[in-house]
DNA sequence: ACAAATTTTTAGATTTGTCTAAATTTTTTA
DNA sequence: TAAAAAATTTAGACAAATCTAAAAATTTGT
């Protein structure tokens, strides 16, 4: 398989988990940042080599094949990313970049020794659930901090948008996984919430809270 | 660059640091595993960029952006086998292939890091020495063990050809670097070599001497 | 339901890196 | 030193991945 290929199904995989099953071309092409007649070019070739369901103007979808090895590069990718924090000191806003190269890293072997030098990890710096070695692969069972009533108490444990520029916002108010948050109050006007982070007090924009997600903490 | 321009230019560097400093068309090709017009077409690409001194049915050179170039890749090569070897735990066997694909990774810092991490190491497992960051190489000056008069000392410290195979003979007759080694006789018939190597004597044929790089120990 | 709008595909071109076969230049050698 | 041999380059083709522009299919709206 080529850079190219992997990145496809990579973008299939991530678009079908949004809830979408069935892919656009157009969709695809947004997502690739290329033009919708590439797409089509590159189904064409994934089809035969039965890594994705296509039929003309039908849209796509992976096949059983075409998953696993989506859950294959998003391993090596999210496996990559936390070395890079644990073993090199990047932070978690630096890593999706390198990672995006060293995905493409062909070795079953590497892979496997990568692991068990991280100590098996379970998820990657933002969060996101790491795929095992055979595909095993837990969905986010996660709630957004957006959807939780008031007076909830919870751990923030992943990001729903990991973009450089929302990490790094996260940083500058010392916003991080592992902080137990407590709703205080929701502003009815801008959904904005008011939150008791450890010891502090906060004030969060809905646009924030609706890409955090958090694990419900019992009383 | 891409991998394709990046894997000639080291190719151009090793052949050119076996002693051959104008290098020919055929040259290459051979070390490149392809064919002759290929390389003319990727010499007139690597000139336009300025990486080579290329003239028509001349041979080619390294400029000094492209020495430079070749040191950088070489550099990422060897420390990402130490860390293959130190932190993976792989044999020393193992490691070229894949420190061919992850010498192409592009990030300044993720080597500046690798080297830390790897406490800015000096060679590679194969005792091949490591460029510096900024281009500084020292070239090996060690002798080869075929070169020693009878009843030297000197202690292992490189091996000219890293190939598995050679690799992996070493392994079997438990040849490593560090290892102290005295000539003991010479066969003037093959001009295989009689060793003491640490408590054990040893007959080594003129092939394997010549590809071990030792390092005198004066008595 | 049928015309308009949108989406998708096809056709043809481009770039990179490769190939084969033919032409050209350089080197060898008789 | 001139013909033969070897090395090198050019020309033309191909595959991968992309693009633009045009054609075709599907969806939408009245």
């Amino acid at each position: 398989m080529t850079h190219s290929e992997e990145n496809y199904i990579k973008a299939i995989f991530h678009l079908a988990s949004t809830g979408i099953e069935v892919i656009s071309t157009n969709a695809l092409a947004e997502k690739m940042e290329t033009k919708p007649s590439s797409v089509t070019d590159m189904m064409r070739r994934l089809s035969e080599k039965g890594l994705v369901h296509y039929k003309k103007y039908q849209g796509v979808s992976l096949t059983t094949l075409g998953t696993k090895t989506a859950l294959s590069i998003i391993r090596k990718h999210r496996l990559w990313e936390v070395f890079l924090v644990e073993k090199l000191g990047f932070t978690w806003d630096e890593v999706h970049e390198i990672a995006e190269q060293l995905e493409h890293i062909k070795s079953e072997k590497l892979i496997d020794k990568l692991d068990e030098l991280l100590d098996f990890p379970k998820f990657d710096p933002h969060g996101d659930p790491i795929p095992g070695k055979n595909g095993e692969f837990m969905e986010h069972d996660n709630q957004l901090l957006s959807q939780l009533p008031i007076g909830s108490v919870a751990l923030c444990v992943g990001v729903k948008d990991s973009s450089a520029v929302f990490l790094r916002f996260l940083d500058k108010n010392s916003i991080a996984l592992g902080n137990k948050m407590k709703i205080l109050e929701k502003e009815e006007f801008d959904n904005s919430l008011r939150i008791l982070l450890d010891e502090r007090e906060l004030q969060i924009s809905q646009q924030i809270a609706s890409n955090l997600y958090v694990k419900k903490i019992e009383l």
